[in-house]
DNA sequence: GGGGTCTCTGTTACCGCTAACATTAGGGGC
DNA sequence: GCCCCTAATGTTAGCGGTAACAGAGACCCC
């Protein structure tokens, strides 16, 4: 049997080989022809209705709705050889944190029509690399990481990027590069996680406190929130204050601040007074934890929490804690990314503002 | 001046065409010259390293690593005319209910070499459209979709990708075939919203409350919501209860919930003693708002949630809620997408089991 | 030793679209 | 009438890969 052909009609010599077109989808050729133009008349017609003659718009405005096209991206983008594709990854979506920051950029970039491929790396930079990877084989016109680690490989593919011409931008950090370091630098957008800690620290001896704690998140590759962890030692240590790191352990993180709750109370002579957090969840636990053991929030124990998630005002005594920018970072991003694009530039880095919010939990207010 | 060309040599005649190849990229190409192969020998061995002799795969080998080469999936997808990307839309991804069945999604799809495209439509049915239609652009595999309500222009693009072959999922929701209803039928996994209304009233009649409220979502378009309370204002006036449907103020959960809370303990006569919610939220600020006024929860006021989230059960009382399948949602519709693609047959639809939870807040336990 | 089979690599054409250049028809100035 | 210019559309050759088919050796068997 001979591979299934059309009837071939004097055709030029040569064996018949077998079609490849033909996936049941309306390409531009099949709404050019039920519209009686070319189909480059059509594509011009898509990007630019106005080019084409006012009566050759109609027809193929009819044609379009007739046979119902989808333009296909694949051939577009590789025709034209430019990327409408922003490519983010994020730690993680299922966390409100960063779920606002994806939206905050996927605001920006729909509104100028690019499009936003998001992955999320669990906080491993192995999976880091492995998702970039296959990220960048879409080219993304831009790519949007979190963060200032990254594996070497990773760290490669962003410096090939960058030197190619397309810009990257490291976002939810915001830090002097380390004095030997090596590498390629990228635009940072986000904040400095360092000046947080030691403001956690200042807020918690300003209140008074001595014997401090510092409760450091579950998932070890939150670098961030070990960085706070140091600096908020450092600076009570300066200040004469004693300071304990403790690790929340892994699963939910409710439950993992219910548990330091009893840690906190349990260390010493001397006693802990006041813990700070790596996040609310953490924060929050504990605080729920001291109401069912009736420990006075915040005489026996002030705590504070890093995020500033809804849940935290809500509870009582209010929650104190670290108020990001949480939207404006995807927000930012968005606004620095479509300026690099456009005038051919390097994306600016951007500091964002947050702020420390007292509540009952470490003495003010309710 | 004509434009920059290379120098000809003794070529064919003809005007000199501006070259469009050089985005400054690495191709399949360069590696080829680079092993001393062509450009299809390579691309062989990055599918099935063993089809390659042993020495020339080493050459590749050395070849990819020195160039840096990133496959171009644009070309690539376009040339073989398969898609190996699944689109998905759901309402919302910060929302941790819906990001758990990304999440799922992306875990059983990564693991068989599949991508995921996903967006994001804020409950709105015009934008779930419009989101559709770019997703569609890419020819993607399979098309995941929330719930079984569409506009008509999305509901054209779906019945177009089903007659195409396209798997086509709705997901968060099982429901039999409206009787009247003209279109065409897609594969749903999920659970019966009904279902549930009906189970979260019967909970609160059994627990003896015969003055009940159905607090809805203040999210207009979340008809699931809407669904819910319907059937749960049938299932307790076929019991002989009397039932007040009331819509959460927009903005902020808790502070809904808490609002809500105080027209709860308005209403009458007579009293309402028990309230259903729309979501975990909603019921979470509504019983924090009841320990602030002292309002005994549950013999003053049951309050019964849904979506168990991890809040639900550290609050005092525990907030009694319904667990949802949400990630068993994306893994299942993995599994059934998988399964569809291979066998070239449609995607089986799956009923997925929920539990209403009994805690404190509507009578049992602490 | 001839022919068949297997392994490996190459040639050609094409995926669906767009950039660059070409062509055609009509309009206006002189 | 001729020329030039503009507007509208067409022609050709890719983008960077992959499918289908072809061909060159090596090996084996009778």
């Amino acid at each position: 049997m001979t591979p299934k052909t059309a009837p071939k009609i004097a055709q030029h010599p040569g064996p018949a080989r077998q079609a490849r077109r033909g996936h049941g989808r309306v390409t531009l050729q099949d709404v050019a022809a039920a519209a009686g133009v070319t189909s480059i008349t059509v594509s011009r017609f898509l990007r630019e209705p106005g080019v084409v003659a006012p009566d050759t718009a109609e027809r193929i405005g009819t044609a379009l709705a007739q046979t119902g096209y989808v333009p296909n991206k694949q051939a577009g983008l590789l025709a034209s050889g430019v990327s409408n594709i922003v490519a983010a990854l994020l730690p993680n979506l299922a966390n409100s944190i960063f779920a606002e920051t994806a939206q905050g950029l996927s605001d920006g970039l729909q509104a100028a029509g690019f499009e936003l491929l998001i992955a999320s790396t669990g906080y491993s930079l192995e999976r880091e690399e492995h998702q970039l990877r296959t990220l960048m084989g879409w080219h993304p016109a831009a790519v949007v990481v979190t963060g200032r680690r990254h594996s070497p490989g990773a760290l490669k593919l962003l410096a090939n990027a960058k030197a190619a011409g397309t810009p990257v931008i490291e976002i939810w950090d915001h830090h002097p590069p380390e004095p030997g370091a090596r590498r390629t630098s990228f635009t940072q957008i986000g904040f400095n996680h360092d000046h947080v800690g030691r403001a956690m620290a200042q807020h918690l001896l300003a209140a008074g406190h001595q014997r401090l704690a510092y409760v450091d998140s579950g998932v070890a590759e939150d670098y961030r929130a070990h960085e706070r962890g140091l600096a908020f030692a450092s600076a009570a240590r300066a200040a004469g204050a004693q300071v304990t790191v403790l690790v929340a352990p892994a699963g939910d993180a409710f439950d993992a601040g219910r548990q330091v709750l009893g840690d906190l109370m349990r260390a010493g002579p001397p006693t802990i007074t006041a813990a700070a957090f790596a996040n609310d969840h953490l924060a929050s636990g504990a605080l729920l934890e001291a109401a069912r053991r009736q420990v006075r929030v915040p005489e026996r124990m002030a705590l504070l929490g890093f995020g500033d998630f809804s849940l935290a005002r809500q509870l009582s005594p209010g929650l104190s804690s670290v108020q990001l920018p949480r939207h404006a970072i995807g927000a930012e991003t968005a606004k620095s990314l479509l300026d690099a694009l456009r005038h051919a530039k390097a994306a600016v880095p951007v500091a964002l503002p947050w702020a420390l919010v007292a509540r009952g939990s470490t003495g003010s207010g309710s």
